[in-house]
DNA sequence: CGCCCCATGTAAACTGTTACATGATTTC
DNA sequence: GAAATCATGTAACAGTTTACATGGGGCG
């Protein structure tokens, strides 16, 4: 139900339709959290029908957009309260770094050289946002629930750089290494 | 797929039985990925009969010892060649990180007090575990790929307690700040 | 001998992805 | 006016969790 806790949350903020709350989770906490359309749409019937959420009008291109009722705001609440967090990981990425013995090791250099890319770029981006934030949004609740994630966005995307860069260099020396015990 | 292709791989290192896998991703990839044991016999099975491992004797209380077969070995190394990894993340306790400005401020500093905690002892245990390596890792494929990704999880949990630590005294100031203005 | 942990398995329920489908609006 | 993007939805499938079920081994 994580899913539905996030959608109310989302669209406490501000009203949004489900194309909104997509690009929300994808542009602000894409390093937190996803979700398709496909599984969104229906989830916003049932809260619509749980009376968690309300149709406050319509938006842009006839979009329906949805605002979180003082109901459906306590039910988020009491989740975060009353609920530890689930820290399970499931990161692909991680995963295969763990195997990179299999591969020769020019793949796993040029793997480990692939996420120090992916992560850089991220980070920019991250970045980016967090420039952005405007110096009062201590003023703001939502901002400032925002501005310390962004800020761990930047901390987590910063140590996967410079995590795979590290990780390149460990596998370049390996190949040499690798080269030389052949050679002799 | 990806738990397949897990399963070969760890079982691609040394034999071992479904529980042993289980364990195995817990001790050493708990930050990278998990599974249940219902998930992984029937997966074994599936691989058993697609040629991809092979029982080679039982362990202690009848354990069933499965290791990976050449054909299995092919497929990992296929995977990890030819596809670029998944780098989606859902992460819950980030996601409530952006959702402390629905609760009151004592609980959102209570909150990350508690990410920290969590994560202090994650980083208590991968030290160990990273100490623990012996000196000549470099020597032994499996070793250099989990020395790397050992790494990774050392510098991950190092970052979410600096993190948290840092976003639970972001939230202390918030805390007196209110405080000061509702006395105003 | 009774309890706890090891060890393996199955079934139902839930969550999430991929593919199919449709129409409206902006942009070139 | 054609193509790309916005916007909403459904259906089939794949992946994951939770609950049920069972038996053996070690320990007090």
């Amino acid at each position: 139900l994580t899913l539905r806790y996030a959608l109310l949350a989302i669209l406490a903020i501000k009203p949004g339709s489900g194309y909104d709350a997509v690009q929300r989770f994808r542009k602000s906490a894409g390093y937190a959290w996803h979700a398709n359309h496909s599984q969104i749409y229906p989830e916003l019937a049932r809260c619509l029908e749980a009376g968690l959420i309300k149709e406050v009008g319509r938006g842009k291109r006839g979009k329906r957009l949805y605002s979180t009722t003082p109901k459906g705001v306590r039910l988020v609440r009491d989740w975060l309260l009353k609920s530890s967090p689930d820290r399970a990981v499931r990161n692909e990425a991680t995963l295969r770094s763990f195997f990179t013995w299999l591969i020769p090791d020019d793949a796993a250099v040029a793997f480990y050289r692939g996420e120090a890319a992916y992560h850089r770029l991220l980070l920019d981006e991250l970045e980016g946002v967090r420039g952005s934030f405007p110096d009062d949004w201590r003023e703001d609740p939502p901002l400032v629930s925002g501005r310390i994630t962004v800020e761990l966005g930047v901390r987590y995307e910063r140590m996967m750089l410079d995590w795979a860069e590290w990780a390149a260099e460990q596998m370049e020396m390996q190949r040499m290494h690798d080269a030389i015990r052949q050679a002799t």
